[in-house]
RNA sequence: CGGGGCAUAGCGCAGUCCGGUAGCGCACCUGGUUUGGGACCAGGGGGUCGUAGGUUCGAAUCCUGCUGCCCCGACCA
């Protein structure tokens, strides 16, 4: 492991993919655009999964698994669908391989065409609906909320590690309502789950909106979103949650028979989120030495190293501190003590720091001698010593502590870079200045969307939920608009 | 997918212009001294120079194809 990563002012980009590695999260792998998620990263998106899991079963939703194959028919069943995956699919068109002649090579074996081809998943809502057909006949099967984990696969130009991937992890829910009403609710509901799990859990800040047409999901009638803003100015869409109104259902040929006996297409949902969490977590607090992790999602929320220069020394440290050790354990604290002689104190700091562990306990005889333990804390990097007795209390809030502030300093980070624009000269410059979400009127078409991002590579990221309806007149085309929507520069 | 850059030990790089059989730092191994912010000294191991061809007595070095990575664009969560 070398020392250091870019700093964030020279090249924030750099600096990014330099962390994702040296903090051990991911690594590009030997297949084109697809990632190794490491052990270290991978913990952390348990931890997000968790999380997102117990959430999803608490409102009523139940696991499934679908295939990761999909007749190439069935994407073409809605037409929007299709239009919007099909540029990016990864098709199987064989099913065995043999030895060329030479019987050096593996070769794909012409013979073994797939008459139907398969295409490998860029989303499921065209295999689930279809299952949906025979599960659904009556209003008594209704509602139907399922989700499921899965890696699905879109073929794309540019990757960047967790941001945008060929394969990716996520979660998707598919549900299904006899109502317009009922599914617009459970849309909404989840589009408040991934709000509560971006703040409370990833201290991430969101802004709960809505998609223009332009930026809608292939499909759907309506695209949720959840909003954040990174610590360079950049926008990251963090997940998404749809209304589908009866266009699956109509593609599926879904209907059930209401009370009164009568055939009804059902309305449907979909809603998820992926890896690229992963990204917005890292791109939302870390800093120059390394990652910081809010402690509700880091895999060692407590790091304890010991300080000594004999065994004597060390095992007096481990006796001494195997009860408080212990209760922070039993208050669901997870603790790692690094006693490895083969890694000196002032390395451990340094690699800990990297990986963003959010208290460090430093402990050496010195320490023994006065009853106390040196507590660092990782978002505002200042350490203070605290008697051991009130060691394991002292932690418990600080990680509430610090919890909290990650929160609302990234909060403070996004209100400081939010400004309104009554131009056009003055969007560029808020954007060229210091990026940021700019808040403008806009008419409403796609049209002038697109011409305000192909003059400033700014998209309009959502129309908040709730947003003041206020008369005014469109930046670009200065015709009457009705509010303003949230432009940014997006990841 | 277009333009540009890069590919040499696990990682970061020099050597390429001007062809002569590979070097530095970190990491690793051994021994010793060390240990409260990435220790030091000594010794040691590790590379068919991304890959496939070509030119040449001889190629990391020159030529061509391919692959991968990074940056910039178009596409996207």
């Amino acid at each position: 492991m070398s020392k250091g990563i870019p700093s964030r002012s020279e090249d924030y980009s750099q600096w990014y993919n330099e962390l994702v590695k040296k903090a051990d999260l991911a690594e590009n792998s030997a297949v084109r655009g697809c990632m190794t998620i490491k052990p270290y990263g991978y913990a952390i998106w348990e931890k997000i999964q968790a999380e997102l899991d117990r959430m999803f079963k608490e409102t009523g939703h139940s696991n499934a698994y679908f295939p990761l194959f999909i007749p190439k028919s069935y994407l073409s069943k809605e037409a929007e669908h299709v239009d919007g995956f099909a540029k990016e699919c990864a098709v199987v068109t064989h099913y065995r391989l043999k030895n060329d002649e030479s019987g050096k090579n593996l070769i794909v074996d012409p013979e073994a065409k797939l008459e139907d081809e398969l295409i490998v998943r860029p989303t499921s809502e065209t295999v689930i609906w279809n299952s949906y057909k025979n599960w659904i006949q009556s209003y008594r099967d209704l509602p139907l909320k399922l989700n499921q984990w899965a890696n699905v696969v879109r073929w794309e130009m540019r990757t960047r590690l967790f941001l945008r991937t060929t394969e990716f992890l996520w979660q998707e829910g598919h549900t299904a309502h006899a109502t317009r009403e009922e599914a617009i609710e459970e849309t909404e509901l989840m589009l408040d789950v991934y709000e509560k799990f971006a703040q409370d859990f990833m201290a991430m800040p969101v802004i709960k909106g809505i998609k223009t047409a332009n930026e809608r999901f292939a499909g759907a009638l309506e695209t949720y979103c959840i909003e954040a803003l990174m610590q360079d100015g950049k926008a990251l869409q963090a997940g998404t949650s749809h209304f589908l109104g009866q266009n699956f259902a109509k593609a599926f040929d879904v209907q059930f028979s209401d009370k009164n006996n009568k055939l009804e297409y059902v309305w449907g949902t979909s809603w998820g989120v992926s890896t690229r969490l992963m990204g917005g977590l890292i791109m939302t607090h870390s800093d120059d030495q390394g990652l910081v992790l809010p402690p509700k999602l880091a895999p060692n929320q407590v790091v304890v190293v010991p300080i000594f220069k004999s065994e004597d020394q060390l095992n007096a440290i481990r006796v001494k501190m195997q009860p408080f050790i212990q209760a922070l354990r039993n208050k669901g604290i997870s603790v790692l003590l690094d006693d490895r002689d083969t890694h000196k104190p002032g390395w451990k700091f340094a690699e800990y720091e990297l990986k963003g562990v959010p208290v460090r306990v430093a402990v050496g005889p010195r320490d023994l001698e006065n009853e106390t333990v040196e507590v660092a804390r990782r978002d505002e990097k200042t350490k203070e010593v605290v008697g051991m007795e009130l060691m394991v209390e002292h932690i418990d809030q600080l990680l509430e502590d610090i919890q909290i502030n990650l929160f609302n300093r990234a909060k403070a980070h996004r209100e400081a870079n939010t400004h309104e624009a009554n131009s056009m000269d003055e969007l560029n410059r808020i954007l060229d200045d210091k990026g940021g979400f700019v808040s403008a009127h806009w008419d409403g078409t796609t049209e002038t969307e697109l011409k305000i991002k192909e003059s400033t590579k700014a998209t309009i990221r959502c129309i908040p939920l709730g947003n003041p309806q206020e008369a005014g007149v469109c930046i670009y085309s200065g015709k009457p608009s009705i509010q303003r929507v949230l432009f940014a520069r997006a990841y």
